[in-house]
DNA sequence: CGTATTTGACCTGCGC
DNA sequence: GCGCAGGTCAAATACG
């Protein structure tokens, strides 16, 4: 429940429950492995029933929640892939919103974001590349996650920290000069740079997005804990009946191991399957061997002819979390809330999303993925990739921003130190960039509603009030602005209760 | 009525 | 080459 492990999954053939392992007591840990990895790993675990499956971490246990998430830097179908390549938008945690933990404690901050944690890679094995024992993460150095300096106090209160570590080929040859925002938030001990990873992975666009998601909702006091790995192959993944891709074995995977959203989320197969800030459709589901879950399959419905897939099952070692796995990536920028509605209407009750509470995470959510775009560059997302891939100017200007925003990370910290709540000043880098605020609100005075909005929260103090509602109370994204977060929040709820 | 989900059948990759 | 298991398709069904 400790120990935070991140791995490479590349020709791994381990256990699947090794990546969750790393994560136990944990929310989220991500590796990248492939099918067939996953596959064998299927095969190895037996659960016998999982009947409180949902209430082992939350909402009673103060949630270990640890992710990790890997990516090769592409677009992946998971949000924090395309975090990284947002600053703003690494303040949203994609299926956060649908985790049910609530808080118990009454602090103003939030219970998950409580402990900062400085991860410290500790070993190396075949299977993992990267490990971070409890124990590292409670005495090592601060980490800084995203905009604050983590001070980890109290690992027995779990926390909710993101690892993402890039797979290693990518980590060598992607973007070896692009510094990433991970660096400001997770310090990698000395021992990690041992590591094939470590050097990677401190600046993988990936992990800071995630790092930077969480530092940014932490409040620091507690314990977080996270696995993230973040894998791929770069591999296209095709479908079977598309014969120019390949599938399967060498097939680019990130496996995101999340702690199981609550019932609230539930389909009424009984199956959660926390949304992101995608829209997906279910196009199947098998029932696995050696697994009394089902997986379920989905595909990116924000657009049509995008590639995009991912898989949800629980987690055969801790029914208590899912293990999603994403393929391929998406051709297209993030959906709006109209697109992205249109594909998890019913996944995504808006019953349970919009009382009260909903924060204007829809605009604000929108709002950072475009500032990301914009902080980088105005180019749509695929292009971007494709920007990225050769290295071009788009590259060269990420590393200037993300000076930037080390800059601002640190004296964000500075706040954070001061107990005060954290008030992400990024909008100030957008300003001072291509976009004015004034283009920036513009922009997002488009998106009417945005599953985005799912990930934003109302601040602390209202969230203690109707966490028992509202899921999505995990972090404080308010900090900023909490009069106009709320404003928008119930516009943005309104909005989408119109809908 | 439109859209999403369910579910059985089919296809493909992989191991033996 | 065969069989198994996973992944996908698409008709049927359910839902809003």
């Amino acid at each position: 429940m400790c120990s935070i492990f991140v791995s490479t999954m590349d020709n791994y053939q381990g256990d699947l429950t090794d990546i969750v392992r790393a994560s136990s007591g944990g929310a989220y840990s991500t590796t990248t492995t492939t099918s067939s990895s996953l596959s064998k790993a299927a095969t190895n675990n037996q659960f016998s029933h999982h009947h409180h499956w949902q209430q082992h971490h939350f909402p009673s246990d103060p949630i270990n929640f640890s992710s990790s998430v890997l990516e090769e830097g592409t677009n992946f179908g998971d949000p924090f892939s395309t975090l990284l390549r947002d600053p703003l938008s690494t303040m949203r945690v994609p299926f956060l919103h649908e985790l049910d933990f609530m808080p118990n404690s009454g602090n103003n901050s939030s219970p998950y974001f409580n402990n900062t944690a400085t991860i410290t890679a500790a070993t190396s094995s075949a299977e993992n590349i990267i490990s971070t024992s409890c124990g590292a993460l409670e005495h090592a150095a601060p980490a800084t996650f995203g905009a604050s300096t983590i001070t980890n106090t109290n690992s027995a209160t779990s926390v909710f920290a993101h690892k993402i570590l890039e797979d290693d080929s990518i980590m060598r040859s992607s973007r070896p000069s692009s510094k990433s925002i991970f660096s400001n938030m997770i310090q990698i001990s000395p021992n990690a740079a041992k590591l094939p990873l470590s050097q990677y992975d401190s600046t993988s666009p990936v992990m800071g997005a995630s790092a930077m998601v969480s530092g940014n909702m932490i409040n620091a006091t507690n314990t977080s804990k996270d696995c993230l790995v973040d894998n791929t192959g770069g591999v296209q993944i095709s479908s079977p009946r598309n014969p120019g891709l390949k599938r399967r074995k060498n097939q680019a995977k990130k496996v995101v191991c999340i702690p199981a959203p609550a019932a609230a989320n539930s389909r009424q197969t009984g199956e959660v399957v926390p949304s992101d800030l995608w829209a997906w459709r279910k196009y199947g589901q098998k029932p696995i061997k050696g697994s009394p879950y089902p997986r379920g399959y989905y595909r990116c419905s924000s657009s049509k002819g995008c590639s995009a897939r991912k898989q949800v099952e629980r987690s055969r070692t801790d029914p208590n979390m899912l293990v999603i796995t994403y393929t391929s990536e998406h051709n297209h920028p993030w959906p709006t809330q109209r697109n992205a509605l249109a594909g998890s209407s019913r996944s995504q009750p808006s019953k349970n999303n919009n009382n009260n509470n909903n924060a204007s995470t829809s605009k604000n959510s929108e709002t950072s993925h475009k500032g990301t775009t914009t902080t980088t560059t105005t180019k749509p997302k695929d292009e971007e990739q494709e920007s990225n891939n050769s290295e071009g100017n788009v590259s060269v200007k990420e590393e200037i921003e993300m000076e930037d925003i080390e800059k601002q990370l640190e004296m964000d910290d500075v706040e954070f130190s001061d107990g005060l709540s954290y008030k992400p000043s990024m909008l100030d880098n957008i300003s001072n960039n291509s976009q004015s605020h004034e283009d920036f609100f513009a922009e997002l005075g488009e998106i009417e509603t945005d599953p985005l909005n799912l990930l934003f929260t109302q601040d602390f103090n209202d969230q203690r009030e109707s966490k028992a509602l509202d899921p999505f109370h995990l972090f404080d994204w308010s900090g900023r602005d909490t009069n106009n977060n709320n404003n928008s929040f119930e516009e943005s709820s309104n909005s989408k209760r119109r809908l």
